[in-house]
DNA sequence: TGTACATCAGTGAACGCGCGTTCACTGATGTAC
DNA sequence: TGTACATCAGTGAACGCGCGTTCACTGATGTAC
């Protein structure tokens, strides 16, 4: 363990906070490779500069680091929807406005989009069901933005789940999609564009779909 | 390696073939628990009952019997396409006979579905290549098969390609949350009924979106 | 048909290595007086 | 302020275990004559 460059010395609960952070870090980065359930406690522990059993001062397992990545990838995530919803939310460029956040975020947090993106459907168990509870808590957000719109007046909360739903399916699918995606210019313009006329088609067929109900 | 029950006695590519499938079986019903970067070729020897060395007669490594079940599994995908496709494109039902046809298939073929949506975002390099590639291969056979009905006449292949890709990921996301579903049937006929309501939208706003070009 | 040889799926011992977890410990930081 | 004691993040040795891979092998099946 380093210490820190400069002047006062830290505190106990600092230094531990330190290393906290070091092995959070060092679990994003090395799970990345393949996956949480191929990391083990030894490679974390080497990465961070600490004996293996140190880890446990920090984590009961790494079943348990994962939930706790799992909550931290979603503050990057909430962040991106806070930035979503700020600004008026007229539908002529609300679709653009959006894309154009999910792909800052994405790269500005990338590790964390992947982090979630790989763990959803090969974490832990428990990693997996923190990850799919937030999601859905992100559904459930978005409809109530969506409940705002004065052109959703008329909807029952089930079609604005549903809408809810196949929006954010989409956007996990661009999220992926760029991630995977070769580092061109080219490739993630043309990511991005299906991406716009997409949630377009989608947000088109909800308002003639439901004003035929 | 148990002999076959009855009568005439095994050629040796025959017994071969048997160990492979074996081999194929095992890996599948093992790395369901985790994913395939965390299924050891000891575990899978020994779910087959053979010697652990004994493995490298039918694969060089778990990465390539990964690249095998991807193979495989898209094997059992294309047989839903295929039933998917049968019978006519009539608009007012398409949808409900798809989604149907989805789910008995998920429900057949589980383990094949698993494998992909698991592997396809958390599996080793070659193995997640191999399933973007069979995606990008059923996505592009929609687009034909989209391509023939009269509705999209004059639509661009770009066009196609976009709504195309958009039901592929729906699909794929409806897949997913039937396999994570409790086992009640309640769950799943919500899970069906939400992926027709949004299969519908999707269609009705490409057809939308399209008429205004 | 019988014989001699080739093939090759599966065996079994052995290797060095990284794994998670236990345990008793050290020594700097924190606290009570 | 100084002293005596408590706390606790991190250490280091040790454990038994499963790992991938090597190697020389066995013995049934297949083939050439």
């Amino acid at each position: 363990m380093h210490r820190p460059t400069a002047g006062r010395p830290e505190s106990r609960g600092e230094r531990k906070e330190r290393t906290r952070r070091a092995i959070l870090d060092a679990a994003l980065e090395l799970s990345g490779e393949t996956s949480l359930v191929a990391l083990s406690l030894r490679q974390v522990a080497k990465e961070v500069g600490i004996v293996p059993t140190a880890f446990y001062r920090h984590f009961d397992s790494i079943e348990a680091l994962g939930v706790a990545l799992v909550d931290e990838s979603f503050v990057s995530l909430r962040a991106m929807l806070r930035d979503i919803r700020r600004g008026d939310p007229a539908f002529s460029d609300v679709v653009d406005r959006s894309i154009t956040i999910l792909v800052e975020h994405v790269h500005r947090q990338r590790s964390h989009f992947l982090f979630i993106a790989r763990e959803r459907a090969a974490g832990p168990p428990a990693v997996r069901d923190a990850i799919h509870h937030e999601i859905e808590l992100c559904e459930r957000e978005l409809a109530t933005d969506l409940a705002r719109l004065p052109a959703t007046d008329p909807w029952s909360a089930e079609d604005l789940r549903i809408l809810s739903n196949l929006i954010v399916m989409a956007m996990v699918a661009t999220a992926e999609a760029i991630m995977t995606a070769p580092p061109r210019p080219d490739a993630e313009k043309a990511i991005i564009e299906t991406a716009r006329a997409q949630l377009r088609m989608v947000l088109i067929g909800a308002l003639n779909w439901q004003s035929r109900t």
